[in-house]
DNA sequence: TAGATTGTTAATCGATTAACAATC
DNA sequence: TAGATTGTTAATCGATTAACAATC
């Protein structure tokens, strides 16, 4: 007797969430083929350069339909335009950022966003000397808001980006909910705490660095180091 | 008969995958326990704070020894001790960042690092007019580097970072590991090319976005829309 | 002791893989 | 037709979960 209600935990109707998560790299990769006038390409190609096995690959479009031809293979076009509808990319998304350093910067001239079905509609700092200032955003230039216009904006978006220090973090996070952002992509350290129905992401370079470092000190010739061998 | 070596597919030293890229971040929610001075946690607690169920952090942590007591919970300090020992925070590695744009320097600039067991030994641009430039990173500053050092900066190095235009990322990765880089973060769109041993994490924020778009379109009101329904 | 919480087991679930029939 | 490649199946594998005996 299952305590979730039977069916798809986990999928978004009937499609996992680890296929959902390599979609966007074949549209990608899809992209750059198309860039390159390749007008065809077999699930073994596409596979290795999106650096999966041909297997997965077949696998993973097959939830969303048969776009291939035996024999063939995919046409580039037609299948980056399957993937890319099925994505969404047609109807673009507004996002809003928090914390315009160097990374809520680097996010918001993000060349290519456009491509990717989003807008920048709001940029928002704390830093009152930088309000005012206009950020290149793709063709658009978005000027720099105060923390105050944080509700005003976000109402006016879908997706909230968080790129403040992570002392600010969570309340910002609130904020954006309270203004009824569901989506929220976040690179401070640390979990934030949403109520039901919002989506969280997390990007947090210094855990991303310790999952290579553990498998490099691994490796490493210089490490006389063992794991089990904890000191205290 | 597997094909694979029989034993550890996917896994180091009996350690799984996924059990590795959540020990970081309970690392982290131990570290902000301790500086409230919070002495002891349970297991509830503990997975509550980190995002993840109770059963899944016992069953992680059962992975590298049995660090608690039954019927209290675990000893803050210590559960943290183990961890950073375990994941080799006290031998800091040395990382070069490729690209001193944005990203680059929120990268370098990136508070916590060196808590985390890293350096930043050297900042590479290509931007002659940047070249000379210092960059804080944590306690002391670093000199951006012409294009021409990457390989002898990277000789000094154990992870590389890859902040540069898409265009410019396989390139830097080619230099990268013939320099003797073998482990790599990159956040440029792309898969890169690398050869067998060589270990490269990417972090995409158009594909994050994507994939919380996805899920926010399927609930949006507005989007009559519906999967399957492809166009053409 | 009684209450609490760990460490571990066994069952379940989701993701990956290999193989191949279908078919261009 | 012969060769190639997809779409799908069934088997395998890894990760998650619930439950509970051990034990503080």
């Amino acid at each position: 007797m299952p305590l979730l209600p039977p069916g798809r935990p986990d999928r978004v109707d009937d499609v996992p969430t680890a296929t959902l998560e390599r979609l966007p790299v074949y549209l990608q990769v899809l992209t750059g083929l198309a860039e390159q006038s390749i007008r065809t390409v077999s699930s073994t190609d596409l596979a290795e350069r999106s650096g999966v096995t041909a297997a997965k690959l077949r696998k993973d479009l097959s939830f969303l339909g048969s776009f291939g031809t035996r024999g063939v293979g995919y046409d580039v076009v037609y299948l980056h335009g399957c993937i890319a509808d099925w994505l969404g990319v047609m109807r673009p998304l507004d996002v809003i950022v928090v914390g315009i350093g160097n990374l809520g910067q680097a996010v918001a001239s993000y060349n290519g966003l456009a491509g990717r079905g989003f807008r920048i509609v709001g940029l928002i700092d704390i830093d009152l000397s930088r309000v005012g200032e206009s950020v290149a955003c793709g063709d658009i230039s978005v000027r720099i808001r105060p923390l105050a216009d944080l509700g005003e904006a976000a109402r006016q978006a879908q997706i909230g980006v968080i790129a403040t220090p992570g002392s600010a973090a969570q309340s910002v996070c609130d904020r954006l909910v309270a203004a009824g952002i569901r989506s929220i992509l976040t690179f401070a350290p640390g979990v934030l705490r949403v109520p039901q129905g919002v989506e969280v992401r997390r990007i947090d370079v210094g855990v991303e660095l310790q999952i290579l470092a553990f498998r490099e000190r691994r490796h490493s010739p210089t490490s006389p180091w063992q794991p089990g061998a904890v000191s205290a």
